[in-house]
DNA sequence: TACCAATTTGCAGACGATCCCGATAAGGGG
DNA sequence: CCCCTTATCGGGATCGTCTGCAAATTGGTA
């Protein structure tokens, strides 16, 4: 096959407005001193000829990539991808992230991650070598791993870090976990539970332990008690399950629990289930995450909505200006929202409040 | 900020391994004609150093850019990732694609481009000069578009069209639609029923056509009528709610009806419900898709699975082959699957066969 | 031993855009 | 009207890799 060459190139664009190539590149990149007719002239070349700059190029030249890097955990991701369970991430990471880029004339790129392996370092190393991305957004767990955030600031290049508050360098964005868990719990206690469980994330995800944080204090503050309603998964299945089980178990069983995730709320549905336990009447149940599926579970989930598209999307924003403007040191907020369907419902045995 | 170069070039691999550029470059690309001790020195400079070829530059110099670039509507889409309902398309592609990109060293990239738009030409073409991919997969309606295949064609980039049969240039491969649409049809016909319905996509899917052609074929050919049977949506909910409601106020109501996507059966689902028909009591229901949510509707769908991912990661394959070895010019079929599960039984009123 | 062909290696140029810096043109105060 | 500052524009080098061709090496044969 011929070896494919540009078709239009900013050498042609140039002898048709009849400037130097240096005209034409100020008027493609925007910069200022040029002037107004000047401008004109070039940009009318450009339309005609139909000229599109050569991304490869471009990064060549020692510029931008117009390239934004999205890491996702290679396991989970590919797990979920297998288990159809729906890769909610993915798919709001890609609707937050790709719209925006679109907007600013850049693209994204997802790439799996494998997390826990000897060689993360060398592996995302040669993706940044051979891609040269403007910017690179860490989805977690990969946001709390300082191997990853210190390559990336050793490289310089701007790096958002999704749900994770710890200190270090990069933007930081979280989708308020603590404040999320807090808004659920006070949501179950005005319909006067008591009791209310708790099934946390896994440890290496620091956002886990802000949501316990949240429950916990909301729960305190209600003067509720919460030894021994706070059990842990990890995000899946089958943990949840045995967490589920567990909580419902005890001598003084929850009429309320709350769950980290879509997958293991699935997971109380079911042990509700074996136990002939009605949701809402005898047990509420509130999710976190709001994927598809909790729409047609019997019955339809209450969730706490994880705006991952409205984050990534600033996450890119962001990452866009930074050559510009520097990053912002405080962690930035995105709140979620409580969307109330059919799974919660006044505690059972309890008057109106 | 200051400039960001490459950290380890090929300039400083050959200077490490004390050859030209030149032969670095053939061991990078695994190029013949390299005595195998000095294939094995260079490759340990490359391995010390830690370098990886820059793709911006590789793409520049005229090669590859090591770049797959999957074509989706950009409409519908953001519609599914804004409903919630589930991008199984998009999912699935990435699935497929991305892994066999990985396991080739190629990298996929998903654009969104507008169906029902003048400029589809100008925008794709756009692209195309930026990224210079080095293959293309087209999914449906794109597939059929004359204006990108023959675009396509005329710059000689590789493409593959998904789920169209039409003839004209590119590779074609297809879920084998007709032989879907037969298979869940002889499926009801076994299990007594002799009025099926049959919900189609729109007329801009060829396979809309080849899914109704299955159906009609199974159904000639078990002596059944089809008059009147068949209805058309646009594979969302609300015109599969209209078909459906059709079919249903039929004097002689079918007893089974095959919807050729999940929203549509889930519209199929909400008219039985209205109409106190109980799933698969009294009306048995074929799903087409087999996205997540159809394991957690009530009961959940029986449906013919589309092996997207593994249709793209062929058409992946190919097109990254496409330098080397001819295209295929027949189509390529992968076989669908009929997932059983709740939503069909017996014929009411039929007896055991 | 000498010679020719095939294999292996190196040199220079190209790819398309940007960056640095110098040259020219425009504008403003004395 | 002149000079100086600032806004505009162009020339040449550069980025990292590959392609085409020439040079050097090897190996086998007459």
């Amino acid at each position: 096959m011929a070896r494919r060459r540009q078709a239009v190139t900013i050498r042609h664009v140039a002898e048709d407005a009849g400037v130097s190539l240096q005209t034409v590149s100020r008027v493609i990149n925007k910069e200022p001193n040029v002037r107004p007719a000047m401008k004109e002239r070039v940009q009318a070349s450009i339309d005609r000829l139909g000229y599109v700059p050569s991304i490869a190029a471009q990064r060549m030249s020692g510029s931008r990539s117009y390239l934004i890097l999205a890491i996702n955990d290679r396991e989970k991701t590919i797990a979920e991808w297998r288990g159809r369970s729906g890769t909610d991430w993915v798919d709001q990471m890609l609707l937050g992230g790709m719209l925006t880029c679109d907007e600013h004339g850049y693209r994204m790129m997802v790439e799996l991650v494998d997390t826990h392996s000897d060689h993360v370092e060398r592996e995302l190393s040669a993706t940044i070598a051979a891609l040269q991305p403007d910017g690179v957004i860490l989805t977690p767990p990969h946001s709390e791993n300082p191997l990853i955030t210190g390559l990336l600031a050793k490289r310089h290049i701007p790096f958002a870090r999704i749900g994770s508050l710890d200190p270090g360098p990069g933007i930081r964005l979280t989708m308020d976990d603590e404040h999320s868990a807090a808004m659920a719990t006070e949501k179950l206690v005005s319909l006067g539970h008591r009791r209310i469980g708790f099934i946390a994330g896994p440890d290496d995800y620091s956002l886990s332990g802000w949501r316990v944080t949240g429950w916990r204090a909301a729960m305190e503050f209600a003067g509720l008690p919460t030894d021994g309603l706070c059990e842990k998964g990890d995000f899946g299945f089958e943990t949840g399950l045995e967490a589920a089980n567990k909580l419902l178990d005890l001598e003084d069983r929850p009429t309320a629990i709350i769950a980290s995730s879509d997958q293991m709320t699935l997971a109380v549905l079911e042990a509700a289930r074996d136990r002939n336990l009605k949701v809402p009447q005898d047990l509420s149940v509130i999710s976190f995450d709001n994927t598809p599926v909790v729409r047609f579970t019997d019955p339809p989930l209450t969730a706490v909505d994880q705006p991952i598209a409205e984050t990534i999307s600033r996450a890119v924003e962001l990452l866009i200006m930074a050559p510009k403007s520097p990053l912002p040191l405080e962690p930035i907020n995105v709140q979620g929202q409580l969307i109330e369907r059919g799974s919660i419902g006044p505690a059972p045995g309890a008057n109106d409040a």
